[in-house]
DNA sequence: TCTTCTTTGTGACTATTGTTACAAAGGCCT
DNA sequence: AGGCCTTTGTAACAATAGTCACAAAGAAGA
């Protein structure tokens, strides 16, 4: 576990300049280092810290007792999970799954600090409050594609997350774990891949998808 | 606009005990009745303050362009609203749709207040997490009735959880009102709740519905 | 009672999604 | 090249949910 560098922490979180909790962030905060596709939190497991992303990304999944799961959004840096920050309060064990998209480093900040510093900082207690906002709108995005809509409108929605976060128009994935995020078989994301590859919105290879530039627009 | 009595307060919210905080919410917070049935917010509408519920409960609903809704959540009383503490701090517009369930009563703090309050009271700095705690855990349990759980079973667990708010065993309601809550269509509703009636777990009649004392031992 | 409106029941049909089963193609290793 | 594993393609079929059409029952009022 090392330290973070003060100019780093800067950079990522411009929005906290006290000094007095940035010293705080650096002196009791650990970096740690997870791989791409890493597991980083499982249902079940107890969270012991707030991650706060530095660098790469972290995927959110919500899961059922069978074991199935749903992509719920993506932690980017400067962000942190909101259910981390209940379940810690609550002391109750984690609810999702979080998954290093890229390989990722993450500001560890213990628990107990967490609840320190909401009376003590008032730019922590901002962070905290605007992250329950962001996360909040995003359960209700993700809500809305599993209520409202059809697998073929949440498929290119998913497409669409994807490319965003990569910033990339070439996605490197199978179809079984599309399928997995969006909680349906491999069998159906295979046919609707296919009849948007018919409406030459996209392209199949062996594990890749490229999408044409203007997806996004095609889709309405 | 009334005033609200101390007394009541203290009762309704008992965690909430700082003399000064309950001053200024007397002092500053309006009650508001809606009657049964009432739409007290809708999704485009502007959130002027937070609702604390003191009696009677508010139905929250999720709604889509098409006018679809979804039942998220009741308020009863003591409890608020975390999107209207995202939407007013946010000044953006209620992504929701509010009704009142029964006769209600309602504290309204004015939104400038709550971002002050929450700088100066503890108290309600841990009531405003203790909401946000709440209300995302229960759109997580919203969300996974659509993601994994097929008609039947969010059926089902819509009559649990009503019969539960209403303390009763009897729904006075249509079956297209049911649908529409559980965004599906009146058929498939007035089909499912005959399977129920078939298995004597539930007896139909015009605007009611007689649920078995053990329908929720029965469910499993 | 007769009329009218709302609510419920149901059959038939369509659409979407999920499942089963198997073939074929693409990589990788020896 | 030959063998092995992963990934993708696809047909056929089942299950679930959504839609349409219309009948029948219940409630309310004239």
């Amino acid at each position: 576990m090392n330290e973070i560098e003060l100019s780093a922490l800067k950079q990522i979180l411009p929005e906290i300049t006290d000094p007095f909790l940035l010293e705080e962030m650096v002196k009791h905060g650990g970096v740690y280092y997870f791989e791409q596709g890493k597991t980083i939190t499982e249902p079940g497991q107890f969270v012991k810290m707030v991650p706060i992303v530095l660098d790469g990304a972290i995927k959110i999944l919500r899961m059922d007792e069978e074991g199935r799961e749903l992509f719920l959004y993506y932690l980017e840096p400067g962000e942190t999970c909101a259910l981390s920050l209940t379940c810690c309060s609550a002391s109750k064990p984690s609810e999702i799954k979080a998954v290093a998209e890229e390989h990722t480093k993450i500001l560890g900040i213990p628990v107990q600090l967490h609840e320190l510093w909401a009376d003590k900082f008032k730019q922590w207690k901002d962070f905290v409050s605007s992250t329950y906002q962001r996360r909040f709108q995003e359960l209700l995005v993700a809500l809305d594609a599993v209520a409202f809509k059809k697998m073929d409108e949440r498929l290119m929605r998913y497409i669409v997350t994807k490319m965003k976060q990569l910033k990339a128009n070439e996605l490197h994935t199978t179809h079984q774990e599309i399928a997995n995020e969006l909680s349906t078989s491999r069998e159906v994301i295979s046919r609707l891949l296919k009849q948007l590859e018919k409406k030459k919105w996209i392209e199949l290879g062996r594990n890749v998808i490229y999408v044409r530039d203007d997806f996004e627009e095609l889709m309405g």
